[in-house]
DNA sequence: AACCTCGGCTTGACACTGTCATTCCGCACG
DNA sequence: CGTGCGGAATGACAGTGTCAAGCCGAGGTT
């Protein structure tokens, strides 16, 4: 059932001095691993030990580089609000001929689908007992990702959409819309309201509404 | 570290029939056991074990009364739904003489205080990997809440409020605002940006930017 | 060269968990 | 009086997280 038979249990280990650039030290690996552990075990199924396996490591290499598994998921959840950040900067990009207005729409049809693309990861990010929602890893990257939307209303407010209301109050009025939406998807609320919707189209629906 | 010693392990077992309304059945008896096992130690603490030590029966008995883990753990995110129902009905009666969108801030500040009062029941319903979220009584308990709040809004359609749109979409779009208010603050995102912002004072002026 | 040191990882152990299989026991019914 | 039978208890087992200890090779010191 386990893996056949008992081949060299720890093939590789590279240098830990982690200083050149050849790959990523063993953190990475493991977040690698762990990452495909969550999405295929849900946010709460990425065990320590199951990771190691999957890194081909020891059963505490994980608990030691990240002292604990709450400290593996947290980092892996830092990784993936940091990728969110990337994403979102992207959208941006992408749209950055157009009507600030209409960046802000891609901001958030970028953001329900990274979660929608990352369920488990998203789940992971929502999961308050399992991560630590504190850490300042993860605190950072939670703002840059939230500085993006925040100067994309700024620049639309320029051009007089709702410029008497303070640029905080906007972006997060616009934020709480995006997330919850892709909450509420992932979540199952919507299963029986709206059966067929896209949820990208739902989303567009919800934004413009608004906007 | 356990219980003290050993005392009669299994003191009082009820007639099982739940024909009479003496008190509740085994499985209420649990569920209160996990309600407080979930409260003390998040979304992800209550285990089986854990619950039938609080509920004084034997480790197999939450297994057996809701087949899993993961039925035990759906039947909890159910009843809270349900109550979560209830409290939107008290909070539309309380303003029952208040115009209509004032109903619509209250229930939508209901919700909000809601999953704020039972943080750890709000989290645990937004874990799909730990609970069941197709259960037929769970989505049976989700429409209840829905319809509550849809009311509300066909009611403030009925006084000219965006008359010309679905009543779907407008109430998809203050499900989404208050169930995001409510999931962004609890998973610590608005900690950096809004640090001493009452959760309260915060989804009104979201509640009111787009109403 | 021999020795020490120390960080990164492994090994071993333990209590705890979820679940399967089996057993117990009170109660309605023949 | 048996006699099923269903609800609950007991036993067992593989997995899991974490503590404690051991190993081992690179780098410095003498």
């Amino acid at each position: 059932m386990t893996v056949s038979s008992d081949a060299d249990p720890y093939p590789v280990r590279m240098a830990s001095s982690t200083a050149d650039g050849s790959g990523t030290s063993l953190r990475e690996a493991l977040l690698d691993a762990a990452e495909i552990e969550v999405g295929a075990s849900g946010a709460g199924g990425a065990s320590l030990r199951a990771v190691a396996r999957r890194a081909r490591v020891s059963h505490q290499a994980p608990a030691y580089a990240f002292t604990n598994r709450r400290g593996m998921l947290t980092a892996l959840a830092t990784r993936y609000v940091e990728r969110l950040g990337e994403h979102l900067t992207h959208a941006v990009a992408n749209a950055s001929d157009r009507p600030p207005l209409e960046q802000l729409v891609e901001v958030g049809m970028a953001y329900v689908e990274f979660s929608g693309a990352n369920p488990g990861l998203f789940s992971l990010t929502a999961s308050p007992d399992q991560i630590d929602i504190d850490d300042p890893a993860l605190s950072a990257a939670r703002e840059a990702s939230w500085s993006i939307l925040h100067d994309v209303v700024v620049e639309a407010q320029r051009e007089g959409w709702r410029a008497h209301l303070p640029a905080e109050g906007v972006a997060l009025t616009c934020w709480v819309l995006v997330h919850g939406s892709a909450a509420l998807w992932r979540e199952g609320w919507l299963a029986a309201q709206f059966p067929r919707a896209e949820l990208r189209e739902l989303v567009r629906g919800v934004l413009l509404s608004v906007i």
